[in-house]
DNA sequence: TGCTTAAACTAACGTTCGTTAGCAAAGATA
DNA sequence: TATCTTTGCTAACGAACGTTAGTTTAAGCA
């Protein structure tokens, strides 16, 4: 869908993501995102409630597009390398597809205010749950090494939420194609065998 | 170095990385930076010309400190896959001994003004190379997979830049204890051999 | 004691911030 | 045609912003 069908609510929240993740949410002003739709800033209190809503609006969509792309892989899978990949992968691909959005999840969901800050982290740990009892699994099967879970939790997310820093889809390689190689990165190492 | 015992202008400096870390750089107001200190925010001005000079300070000292380290572990060593795990310890030591100030490098270095935004990206593209370097050296030395070179460059550096998104350095586990760890992480991925 | 200097202060500058109030235009609906 | 709703506008609010000017304070030194 090209930018000029969307409504123009849906309009300033995808002008929205964009500024915040290239200037950060403290730098973008409503000026600067009334500017770029190509209307003044006191003509977004007609579709909007605040900047801090915008905001919200990203970072909550992004947790629950976490959520459910892990649910639609995982159910019925039971191998844990195969558990383990299909996680990093639906991760992977909703980062890739969401550059924007993602990027801001991952870097501006400081600037919410209570109480949605306390639900964010919330979210976020219950996520990060899940991976760990990935990991704990695979451990257990004798599959991976005998890591520390949450040591390699947290490695691991530093790589997949990192995508957006240097990803771009431009059609070199799709979404589902670096979901697969940064799968592979993550259980084989550099080394070779 | 307890932080009474700095001169004004260092101890201005020490809290500017720790409030551009915390709350993002152009959400850290000079008045917020005063009131840390304990004085006006005027007051700053007899010890620092400007904001972004404090920003500047930082980016440019830790990437330094990447450029030193590196070339001091590096000297003498062939093995290429000892090579790069010097690389990425001694990356990782610079990170997890300099938190606030490398995740201000990491996240905040776009609020830099010409000409420093591009002398820094110049830099990190420099510091960059030597890594894709290090990465072709094992390939053709048939140690390492064959694997994109710039592609592995972006995930070990999302690796080690997210570092200061769960590292405490309280005593757990020491700069040096991690560098190891994650040095294997990156070379043996997660699977059992 | 008088002089110099560093480092703090108060006051204020002009600008930008997010947001509100009130109104106008335009299209949909009756 | 008359009315309502949506969506924009101009004007402006009070607050906060980075920074400058000018002054005071206090310590070090001749």
């Amino acid at each position: 869908m090209s930018i000029e069908t969307l409504s123009r609510k849906d309009q300033i929240n995808q002008v929205a993501q964009n500024l915040f993740r290239e200037k950060g949410y403290s730098a973008t002003s409503m000026r600067d995102l009334a500017k770029a739709i190509g209307i003044e800033a006191a003509s977004l209190y007609s579709h909007i409630k605040s900047k801090e809503e915008l905001l919200q609006n990203i970072c909550f969509r992004i947790a629950a597009e976490f959520f459910d792309e892990y649910d639609r892989v995982q159910n019925g899978t039971t191998d844990p390398k195969l558990r383990f990949r299909h996680a990093v992968t639906a991760h992977t691909r909703v980062v890739a597809s969401n550059l924007d959005a993602s990027s801001v999840f991952f870097n501006e969901w400081r600037h919410l205010n209570e109480p949605s800050l306390s639900e964010f982290k919330a979210q976020r740990a219950a996520y990060e749950d899940r991976f760990k009892n990935l990991l704990r699994e695979g451990i257990e099967a004798g599959v991976f090494r005998k890591v520390q879970v949450s040591f390699a939790m947290r490695l691991v997310f530093s790589t997949l939420n990192g995508i957006p820093t240097w990803y771009r889809n431009d059609g070199a390689l799709s979404p589902d194609q670096i979901a697969d190689q940064i799968a592979d990165f993550l259980l084989e190492g550099l080394l070779k065998k």
